[in-house]
DNA sequence: AGCACGCCGACT
DNA sequence: GTCGGCGTGCTC
């Protein structure tokens, strides 16, 4: 008998281990580590899916304290070829090591969404009354299709014993297929005799005698040329053979691009090359200012790792995933190209997905969750704006894609190149002690293009103006190069201030019911939304609380800011792009090639404008407020909005026509702003060291937030100080804990919200602490209580 | 997560 | 006396 250990799809504590499973004797030989099964799971035996993980002997099961006769079945084995192999599952194991979350949740992270089974309760009617009042003619009703009173009512009627439950698992993908005919018989074909009458037939036979035996069409495109009777009509007489042929989703990105040789890389370039390539296992920053040439040095590396008889993996960060980036790759590489993001389909990502574990791909590019795609004898990892903070995940599994990119470098003997041109501090830090590799690239590639100038203008000179949003000097400025017919590119830096509306009598804003947050206004959809938990209500034409009429919008979201430019300059021609307009798929790449094709002057957007886009006839960019990062209640602060800066200013002159930069600011005497106006890095790293040293944060401390939450605000209290004394218990008097405090936001989805932060350097029982936080939330009196774990969290939002 | 077992209140 | 409320514990 074959026993396999397996990881059922129950993401709870209790049930995050492996169980034992017999495996069908017909499968003994079959089944292998990393196949997807369906198990009957609980009391119930409902259909679960797990994950093979292991085999097992019988002493050992039986040692474990299980009779043999007690275990179960595998139902149905999901896979003929593992879709986990070894390495996945060795970095599963790695991975709970340092994310908190639940093995389960870890191996569905690597998947593709199609791969993971759904789950559905089919009901049959026992008694013909229930059958006739309630299933009408079907044998059988799914439960999911009902709504939640039939939902009640069956639930009902099967305690009665009227209706009877079974359990079902589905596994979800599919491939898609398209019919093709093939020419198999010319024999026969010749053979034929055909009526003088069918016109159609006959023409289609002569077609056909002119054509090789072996020859393959689509279906469609025969039907199209003659008609499907007589298309039919071959095939029955055997001349024609029609098969199902499996068709990617996504061949599409492959047209219309033309292939595109390697650039000469210039001294510095070269030399980052060569050290890339002859690689000791250290991984590699690659610090290159804006336009210096990163992205050639990625191709070489990848092209050289290709000709090696090895594969690659670049991530790039999401918002830079877009057609005109990938286009690079494909230009490059043809059909060695994988693309992963998340603009695909769920069908679409598994036929990326089984192209990459097929071996038909070299090299993947994709956002975060690709740095887990099933790529063999994998040579370079390539982390493109390695400061990113989209690279962390911010759910569960809260893993940081360059640590997951570290470990399978490791296992591979791959190169690793984080590459950015305002590295993270973290990154830096270590290049500086020596456990990466600095390699720098301060030149610009193209020689014409100057590093644009930046201009701060202090808005606090500028309060009095007649433009709520914008100073004179920047107005003019965009009407002088909108009158020389060349583009301008303005950001509005949204986080964390958004349009609301307010009562000019009584002051009062609305706010989300279920949020601590007041509600952003959408003027093309009429209405007020929470974007945190997505609640929408209609605009008040008076106020809520004095009847008032006197609401009026404040702020300056990005709609705000197009309508008061477009009032100021009604010539100009605007495109805004922000997540509203790009919502739409394909929407981002269709503003970004008419903006590029001159079809706008002014491209308004928000921080994803930042990000690549290079078009020659920008030659001014506008930050309209720099400020609105700096003020959010986070130590990385000041090194977002420098490298957002920085990266903006990169936008502009990067043609032979120079640029010009603007940045509105009201703190234009912040280090952060002033060091991105002269492009200092250096010296913006040593000052934010400087603070982060003094204040215990990373990189000199390592950081693990806790988020305790709770419907009562009163009991969230008294649970953190728990929690901080449970975790003080473990903790030496060298780590410090802050907090609890209220989250920046105290209320989201009806729960209250307060975070702790551990500080710490070497902690040998941190684990521990963490483990004994998990136990109490098991606890049944903490059932409403949510407790979230993440190491080194990004946001603190 | 979801289900059964089991121990208490409101009814035949 | 029973039906059913949901609190507690377990799932190979």
């Amino acid at each position: 008998m074959k026993i396999a250990k397996i990881i059922v799809d129950v993401p709870s504590m209790q049930t995050d281990k492996p169980f034992s499973y017999v495996v069908p004797e017909a499968l003994e030989t079959l089944v292998a580590i990393g196949m997807r099964v369906h198990v009957p799971f609980g009391r119930g035996n409902r259909l679960m899916q797990g994950f093979i993980v292991g085999f097992e002997s019988q002493e050992l099961v039986e040692n474990q304290g299980n009779r043999l006769q007690d275990l179960k079945v595998i139902a149905e084995v999901l896979d003929f070829e593992p879709v986990l192999n070894a390495e996945q599952l060795a970095l599963a194991d790695k991975m709970r090591e340092t994310v908190f979350a639940y093995k389960i949740s870890i191996l569905k992270a690597m998947l593709p969404n199609l791969l993971n089974s759904s789950y559905d309760k089919v009901l049959t009617a026992l008694d013909p009354q229930v059958a006739s009042d309630y299933f009408e003619n079907a044998d059988e009703i799914h439960f999911s299709s009902l709504d939640e009173v039939m939902q009640a009512t069956m639930m009902k009627l099967q305690r009665e014993g009227k209706v009877s439950v079974r359990y079902v698992a589905q596994s979800k993908e599919t491939i898609k297929t398209k019919k093709v005919v093939s020419l198999t018989n010319h024999a026969q074909l010749l053979a034929l005799t055909i009526s003088a009458r069918a016109k159609k037939k006959l023409a289609m036979q002569t077609f056909l005698q002119h054509e090789p035996e072996g020859k393959v069409w689509d279906n469609t495109e025969l039907v199209a040329l003659f008609s499907r009777d007589v298309v039919k009509f071959f095939i029955g007489n055997g001349v024609l053979t029609l098969s199902d042929v499996e068709v990617s989703r996504s061949q599409d990105y492959f047209e219309n691009i033309e292939t595109d040789t390697q650039k000469t890389l210039n001294a510095e370039q070269k030399a980052a090359y060569e050290a890339i390539i002859t690689s000791q296992d250290k991984p590699f920053l690659l610090e290159g200012v804006t336009g210096s040439g990163k992205t050639e040095v990625y191709l070489q590396v990848i092209a050289h790792v290709i000709d090696a008889g090895k594969t690659a993996i670049m991530l790039v960060p999401e918002i830079s995933l877009t057609p005109m980036m990938t286009s690079r790759f494909i230009a490059r590489f043809g059909e060695n190209v994988a693309i992963m993001h998340s603009g695909l389909s769920d069908g679409e990502k598994y036929d990326e997905w089984r192209k990459i574990a097929a071996g038909k791909a070299k090299v993947v590019v994709g956002a975060r969750s690709a740095i887990f795609v099933p790529l063999a004898n994998i040579g370079a990892i390539i982390i493109d704006e390695e400061h990113e903070t989209s690279y962390k995940q911010d759910s569960n599994p809260r893993y940081h894609a360059r640590d997951i990119a570290l470990l399978r470098a490791q296992y591979h003997g791959a190169a690793l190149v984080l590459g950015s041109a305002t590295p993270s501090l973290e990154t830096r830090a270590r290049a500086q002690q020596g456990v990466y590799q600095l390699l720098r690239l301060t030149q610009r590639a193209n020689q014409a293009a100057q590093i644009p100038e930046v201009r701060l203008l202090d808005m606090r000179k500028h309060l009095n103006d007649k433009s709520a949003s914008f100073s004179q000097v920047m107005l003019d400025k965009i009407a002088e190069k909108v009158s020389k017919k060349e583009q301008v590119v303005l950001m509005l830096n949204r986080r964390g201030y958004s349009s609301f509306i307010m009562c000019r009598d009584c002051g009062f804003v609305p706010e989300c019911p279920n949020c601590d947050i007041s509600l952003t206004l959408h003027m093309d959809t009429k209405t007020l939304n929470c974007h945190y938990c997505g609640h929408t209500q209609g605009i008040p034409y008076t106020c809520p609380n004095c009847q008032s009429n006197k609401i009026r919008y404040y702020g300056s979201g990005t709609q705000k800011v197009e309508e008061e430019l477009q009032e100021l300059m009604p010539e100009a021609r605007i495109l805004r792009m922000d997540v509203d307009t790009t919502k739409k798929k394909g929407a981002h790449e269709r503003i970004l090639s008419s903006f590029g094709a001159g079809q706008a002057d002014i491209l308004l957007g928000t921080q994803m404008i930042a990000k690549g886009l290079d078009f020659p006839n920008v030659t001014l960019v506008g930050v309209i407020n720099a400020d609105t990062a700096l003020n959010l209640p986070d130590f990385r602060a000041s090194e977002r909005t420098f490298q957002l800066l920085t990266q903006v200013a990169g936008r502009a002159g990067r043609a032979e026509k120079s640029g010009e930069v603007l940045i509105q600011t009201f703190n234009p005497d912040h280090y952060a702003i002033k060091l991105a106006q002269t492009h200092d890095y250096e010296q913006f790293y040593q000052t934010e060291m400087a603070f982060r040293r003094k204040l215990a944060y990373p990189p000199y401390y390592f950081t693990v937030q806790l988020v305790i939450s709770h419907k009562n605000e009163e009991i969230t209290v008294k649970k953190s100080y728990e929690i901080l004394s449970l975790l003080q218990a473990h903790l030496t008097d060298k780590a410090r804990v802050l907090g609890p405090i209220a989250k920046p936001i105290a209320r989201t989805h009806n729960l209250y919200h307060y975070q702790l932060l551990i500080k710490y350097r070497f902690e040998d029982h941190l684990a521990d602490a963490l483990n004994d936080v998990l136990d109490l939330t098991q606890l049944r009196e903490n059932k409403e209580l949510r407790v979230m774990i993440d190491s080194e969290p990004q946001n603190f939002m």
